[in-house]
DNA sequence: GGCTCCTTTGTTAGTAATTAACACTTTGAA
DNA sequence: TTCAAAGTGTTAATTACTAACAAAGGAGCC
């Protein structure tokens, strides 16, 4: 009974691609809705349907329509950070240990991140779950509390970790930067983690892209001069770059 | 202005897979709430997402959502493993400071727990990324070194975590059972933390589908005397079942 | 600068869909 | 038969959504 019903709604929604909830009440007249809305919830636990407000979608519809959408998918500012994530992957040595914080624009590196043998330290759970397809390259988790918002772990306890631990190099991003208050972010014990971060590391890369420029978040964590190397995207002003290379940073 | 907001939103979509209209809240503490429902109605059109209620969801997240349910079909286990899961589920109460491993149980466990008030620990940063998905849940992942092959995380110094915490409850699974060399897994320091774990935890309950019985492991971390609670399939032996009752051991 | 038009954003109230909770029914096994 | 478990229907309460209008910001023009 309801094992066909199910297979019913799904072969129905195949080849309408979407309907309302309305529309398939009025296919099966005599069953509820709740129960219409139940096998709905099944159908979605399958993966066979996606539910929408109003009804449910087949599977195979949104790949119809994301088809669509991924030829005409030229976007701005998404490319800045896979340029300059593409940019930081090749400064990466075999053989290194490293640093990678768990922002959007090191998740892009995670990815442009050669097959090597090599060490990284994240607090980004997704750039963990992203660097853990590469088998050569060996991942260390900083513990602590996760956050929600940005998918990435820090606590005091996660500093403990650092005491017996160097880093060649780390590779971090910021939400915000002016040249007053330096390269800043929003939350503080991401702050207290980086500036820990950058004591231990040799070399410290900024990826930085131009849409952060001239924002400043409540926390700031570096200053111009604690970096190395800044990577950014062709819309970096000009006269922020010879701000930088006053102060002997190479700027990408 | 506009145009950032929502590149910004397609990318964050695009890395966490789903999202709520609160947690888009929260990313953008500077815009309302209707702003958001105005981007991500612009962005369906762009058909780069699907609305859902309540949020949002990336069209890459239902690929790969689709591509899952293939790919549950192919398994055996899987069945027993959610029943499992869905059973342990009930057992969190509100309030509770929980321990939770990172194996393929603890993930299934993970997408069935209640949306409740409650401070979960665990080692397996894919567990961590499907509790992010509720609000209410306070997650501390554990730091140390990736397994690639599981996605948890361990390490001598995630022993350091331990020392000034307390598990009101702590809900694991081993990968072979056999009554004379008890519960065991292969991999020594996750042997080592799930011991750590077993000393600081008031109750164990065990997750154990049965086709992990008669099987043996390199590290033995616990015995049954060791457990409060078996939860497991209608697979499991009889003759077993009388065993663990001996041992005053609720078996579910 | 001051003025317009137009786009973007915020606020509110009203509407619609969804979930939750309970009661009833069916089914199948002991 | 009797019991338990799964499925279904109904209602109430919650939650998300839309619509409509008001306010704020920008670009162009005089």
């Amino acid at each position: 009974m309801k094992r066909e019903r199910i297979e019913e709604i799904a072969e129905i929604l195949d080849k309408r691609g979407k309907m309302t909830l309305e529309q398939l009440e009025k296919e099966f007249p005599n069953v509820s809705q709740m129960t219409l809305r139940r096998d709905l919830y099944q159908l979605e636990e399958d993966g066979r349907i996606i539910r929408i407000r109003g009804g449910a979608m087949s599977v195979k519809e949104v790949q119809k329509v994301s088809g669509e959408a991924y030829t005409k998918k030229t976007t701005i500012n998404t490319d800045a950070k896979i340029v300059i994530a593409q940019k930081a992957a090749t400064l990466i040595d075999e053989g290194i240990s490293l640093f990678l914080d768990g922002g959007t624009t090191a998740m892009y590196l995670s990815k442009e991140i050669p097959d090597i043998n090599c060490n990284v330290f994240t607090n980004g759970i997704a750039v963990a779950m992203e660097l853990a397809q590469k088998k050569n390259i060996n991942i260390v988790v900083v513990g602590g509390q996760l956050m929600k918002d940005n998918l990435s772990t820090s606590s005091p306890v996660a500093k403990a970790y650092f005491d017996a631990t160097n880093f060649e190099l780390a590779i971090v991003s910021a939400t915000a930067f002016t040249p007053q208050n330096g390269f800043s972010c929003n939350s503080q014990i991401e702050s207290d983690l980086l500036k820990q971060v950058f004591q231990k590391a040799r070399h410290v890369y900024m990826m930085l892209d131009s849409s952060k420029i001239g924002k400043i978040n409540s926390y700031t964590f570096a200053h111009i001069e604690d970096i190395d190397v800044l990577i950014t995207d062709d819309n970096f002003p000009k006269e922020y770059k010879a701000l930088f290379e006053q102060n002997n940073i190479v700027v990408m």
